[in-house]
RNA sequence: CGGGGCGUGGCGCAGUCCGGUUAGCGCGCUUGAUUUGGGUUCAAGAGGUCGGAGGUUCAAAUCCUCUCGCCCCGACCA
């Protein structure tokens, strides 16, 4: 790590990633391999995610509740394809209170038995369904190799479990809670996610459907942000979740889960940082604001700290998440890119020549030097100013997000140009493709990329699988992924 | 688990090959000045069981054995 700032990009990206992280005070790294600590700011960014996904899904009619930690090893193995998919990365608790316990307790690595179990408690009659919750939980999962936020030992996120009447009910649902996501995503994050079914390969284990939100990082690379899985009948017919339905009979409810970890701040660093640190939508940023004093002489200090405290009480009265930094012991160029590299959207000066016009510098984040300062702001208007310029660079982070996905994102028909663009260019590949599974995992062996998703949008009719030169409709999105 | 790298003040490192004074340097930190519209400058100061255990030796950060841990790359994954 360098001394000031970070790594820049182009040097070293998973170095630049590290960099941010750690010297924007997102995480830390924890005394256990894979655990990461999540700092005040980190989790205050948490926190914000949390309150944007967690008002939707009570405005789609979805509750809160809570499930344990720990589930009894047996639960795990009552779906084949479930305990198959995750036992190679479960940690087990086998001792308790200084003896061996008679079965060993998984801590959960995702909550679909514990959840199914209970479910065949509460369900008995079609009109108990449909049965909405989510919870906001921690789960761990022994990965092998592990990244702040990406990929961790144990994470946080939500996780939420329908169960309903009909397939198709449940179909909805899946792919509603993906919209969801994808809402969140592009409002509140401002990341352009593609959205998608995934291949059979990277299907969740035990579904029958996996769906996924994917962003564009900084290097071209694929991100799966969110995922919502059809589940079909298949934890219904494990945990024996049954009810009678309007013809008293019974029936195998029909199920979904869906879920976004802290990986989405993952997200957030590598879709919107650049070389001077990270970059923080408004909506989700901590400090929105930050206000910058700056004097010469003693006597321009009294003056400018007046005005930076007025400012300072105009925007938390209006609403808006704001600080004042009023170090003495650093000076304001260092403070200027401190914040820069900490992410805060608008920078807020005032100098002894704004406090004379009674006015302040508004300076965005996502635009350096003088082109994104707006100078001689008057004070007293400045809480609709600030808001307005938050507003503009919510819609210029998205906008450039966009504008970088689709410059990176390119159609390719055969194998050799998948290759040459592959490696010269990056970024997603757009193929139509009929390749099977092994398809896949040759084409992952030789180029490192993989189907990310089957996009929903835009259909391009029939053409000639790229791989196979088959004819299909399929289109498949490539890139090496996260 | 395979390959690579690394454990020395808070952080980054030098010193280890070739054992030998009070274990250095930069940053940060503390105090005092100085400065402040893009990462000021100076002075003084605090701070180290050299990852751990054992061994060799008159003497170990340095050599030997064992051990713990972290990071990066690969196979797997939100």
């Amino acid at each position: 790590m360098s001394e000031l700032g970070v790594t820049p990009r182009g040097e070293d990206y998973s170095r630049w990633y590290t960099d941010v992280v750690q010297k924007a005070e997102l995480a830390d790294y924890s005394p256990v391999k894979g655990c990461m600590v999540i700092r005040p700011y980190g989790y205050t960014l948490w926190e914000n995610i949390q309150a944007a996904l967690d008002r939707r899904f009570k405005e789609t009619g979805h509750v809160n509740a809570y499930f344990p930690l720990l589930i009894p090893m047996s639960f795990l193995r009552k779906e084949a394809e479930h305990v198959a998919g995750f036992a190679p990365e479960l940690a087990v608790v086998t001792h308790g209170g200084g003896k061996e316990l008679e079965e060993p307790l998984v801590i959960r690595p995702t909550s679909e038995t514990i959840i199914g179990h209970m479910y065949s408690q509460w369900v008995r009659s079609y009109r108990d369904l449909p049965l909405l919750i989510n919870q906001w939980a921690n789960v761990v999962r022994w990965e092998m190799r592990t990244r702040l936020f990406l990929r961790t030992t144990e994470f946080l996120w939500q996780e939420g479990h329908t169960a309903h009447a009909t397939e198709q009910e449940a179909m909805e649902e899946t792919l509603r809670m993906l919209d969801v996501y994808a809402d969140f995503a592009i409002d509140e994050a401002a990341l352009p996610v593609v959205q998608g079914k995934k291949s059979d390969r990277e299907k969740f284990a035990g579904a029958i459907a996996s769906y996924s939100i994917e962003a564009m990082m900084g290097n071209g690379w694929a991100l799966q942000s969110g995922t919502s899985h059809f589940m079909g009948q298949n934890f219904a017919r494990a945990f024996d979740i049954k009810f009678l339905d309007q013809n008293n009979e019974f029936q195998h409810a029909w199920t979904t889960s869906w879920g976004v970890s802290t990986r989405m701040v993952g997200a957030i660093i590598m879709g919107h940082g650049d070389d001077q640190g990270l970059m923080l939508p408004p909506r989700l940023a901590p400090i929105q604001v930050v206000i910058v004093p700056i004097w010469r002489k003693d006597a321009e200090r009294g003056p400018v700290l007046a005005l930076a405290d007025q400012v300072h009480q105009a925007l938390r009265a209006a609403g808006i998440r704001v600080k004042l930094d009023a170090r003495d012991e650093v000076n304001a160029g260092f403070k200027f890119n401190d914040w820069e590299m900490r992410g805060v959207p608008v920078r807020l000066e005032i100098g002894p020549r704004d406090v004379e016009k009674n006015a302040v510098v508004l300076a965005r984040r996502d635009l350096p030097g003088k082109e994104g300062k707006t100078f001689g702001v008057p004070a007293p208007g400045v809480a609709a100013a600030v808001r307005e310029m938050l507003d503009t660079v919510q819609a210029g982070m998205l906008q450039r997000a966009t504008e970088f996905r689709d410059a990176n994102t390119h159609t390719v028909t055969s194998y050799d140009e998948f290759r040459e663009v592959l490696e010269a260019q990056g970024g997603f590949l757009r193929v139509h493709w009929a390749g099977s599974n092994e398809d896949e995992d040759l084409i992952k062996q030789e180029t490192k990329a993989t189907v990310r998703c089957f996009p929903f949008d835009p259909p391009e009719g029939a053409g000639t699988c790229f791989y196979t030169g088959k004819r299909t409709d399929r289109v498949a999105i490539f890139a090496r992924a996260y």
